[in-house]
RNA sequence: CGGGGCGUGGCUCAGUUUGGCUAGAGCGCUUGGUUUGGGACCAAGAGGUCGUGCGUUCAAGUCGCACCGCCCCGACCA
């Protein structure tokens, strides 16, 4: 991709409307903008790292025995009058009234829906277990938006519900779903503490939270610094360790992924039951599991980044390489830059290229802000020794050699 | 919703305390020239309902009232 062709706006200094790292780094590496409070576009930049992110998911769901599907976002009211939810979501759940006087909301999130639409399919135990999973926009009128994607109006949501016949089947489904969550979150780059939660106004028994430590989090952690327990923190709690009775450290993270055994709460409001092998009506067990995918993109700046930008773990990384032609008016520049990037581009990298007519200085500090994880420097002096520099934006280091050689030390960092 | 901060060109901000003439700077943008390995320099330009409304005054970016927007703290929350 030719940055020319592209829309990046970066901006060089921080923006007035951002205090927290990830959302001045989110807007300086021009990956979103506001559009109202709570409310962003995704940018081509940000918008690729969401799909990076979600490319991760689909795979980590696929491979657990997930399956995809696509739910509406704009839901009858009716369904949440009969889970008994209405109330409890209150003023979070946006609603309105059609032009035919239906009573409809934005969907602040999928039980209600999957359960109804689950239970007027299944009807024996032998179509158990089910799993499916959505990725879709959630609405919800947040009492405050924080943080740039932290906490948003509008936001990106992985969510999967599982349907089991017995408490054998859930907690297997459940575990699944765990052991899943860590591939996803190690693949994005994310540290994560696992703590037991209160499962809230989603109901159930078992529930864990999966959070990012950032310094900006809101939400809190008593992590047992002998016994390494860990546990959602609430206004209340003794600071002390439930396992071992040690003092706790209190960490700030955010949540990132959520993840319950709801059991027959929705199953059995919404009446969505099965025969089982005895021929006994009985309502389906249930999981739900949670990952919030855009706020993800500000946990993994939270943890990834330092005082020049962005640094994109590799997988998630809007481009892995960047091609820095020093000076786009020096034909020899030009034309080995161009080359190398048809090279990348054929090993199916998909460089960004700068061809802009900036200073080398401009290039740099653009780079570095939006923290692609590789630069391809090509500049006239080394040129002219036939040497061209690859810099790992993480680590700093620099490495200056010959073309072929260079295009080695990619494949041998890209491909581990 | 309560408390606090902010709102002046695309961005960052000065000017508001103590009202006064054609509203400023840096960056960015346009044109020309010189530059070219860590956010260049010179010259000439374009770009502004000073968040909005009402009011006070001979005179309002500046004072008063109301409202709107963004950010932060709190309450709340998946």
């Amino acid at each position: 991709m030719l940055w020319s062709k592209t829309f990046i706006p970066t901006l060089k200094e921080n923006p007035q409307e951002a205090e927290s790292i990830s959302h001045q780094l989110l807007l300086r590496a021009g990956l979103i903008r506001l559009l109202m409070g709570g409310v962003y576009s995704y940018l081509p930049l940000g918008f690729k790292v969401l799909n990076n992110i979600q490319a991760i998911i689909r795979q980590e769901m696929n491979s657990c025995g997930a399956v995809e599907l696509l739910l509406p976002a704009l839901q009858p009211l009716e369904l949440w009058l009969k889970s008994g939810r209405s109330e409890a979501i209150a003023e979070v759940m946006i609603r309105f009234t059609d032009r035919r006087g239906r009573k409809l909301c934005l969907g602040p999130t999928h039980e209600e829906v999957i359960t109804d639409l689950v239970g007027r399919h299944v009807s024996s135990y032998k179509q158990l277990p089910l799993v499916l999973y959505q990725i879709q926009t959630k609405f919800r009128d947040e009492i405050r938006p924080r943080f740039g994607l932290v906490r948003a109006c509008e936001f990106i949501m992985k969510d999967a519900y599982s349907f089991d016949k017995d408490e054998e089947g859930l907690n297997r489904n459940y575990k699944a779903m765990y052991d899943a969550y860590k591939n996803i979150f190690k693949r994005c780059g994310l540290q994560i503490i696992t703590t037991e939660a209160d499962p809230g106004v989603m109901g159930g028994s078992v529930s864990h939270e999966f959070m990012a430590q950032s310094k900006d989090g809101e939400d809190i952690v008593l992590l047992c610094p002998k016994c390494k327990s860990a546990k959602t923190y609430k206004e209340g709690d003794k600071e002390v360790c439930a396992k071992c009775g040690e003092k706790a450290d209190k960490i700030n993270t955010i949540e990132v992924g959520h993840i319950f055994q709801l059991g027959t709460k929705y199953s059995s409001t919404l009446g969505a039951n099965f025969l089982d092998a005895q021929g006994k009506l009985l309502p389906i067990i249930m999981g739900c599991y949670g990952i919030g995918v855009s706020r993800l993109i500000s946990a993994v700046i939270e943890q990834n980044y330092d005082k020049d930008g962005i640094i994109w773990p590799n997988e998630i990384a809007p481009y892995r390489i960047i091609i820095l032609p020093l000076d786009v008016t020096d034909n020899d520049v030009t034309k080995t830059a161009y080359s190398l990037y048809e090279k990348l581009e054929k090993k199916g990298l998909e460089p960004l290229f700068d061809d802009r007519d900036e200073r080398a200085g401009v290039k740099f500090k653009d780079a570095d802000l939006l923290g692609i994880p590789l630069q391809v420097v090509i500049g006239r002096q080394s040129l002219k020794d036939n040497l061209i520099e690859l810099k790992i934006r993480r680590s700093h280091e620099k490495i200056m050699k010959p073309e072929n050689e260079i295009l080695s030390e990619i494949d041998r960092f890209i491909n581990g």
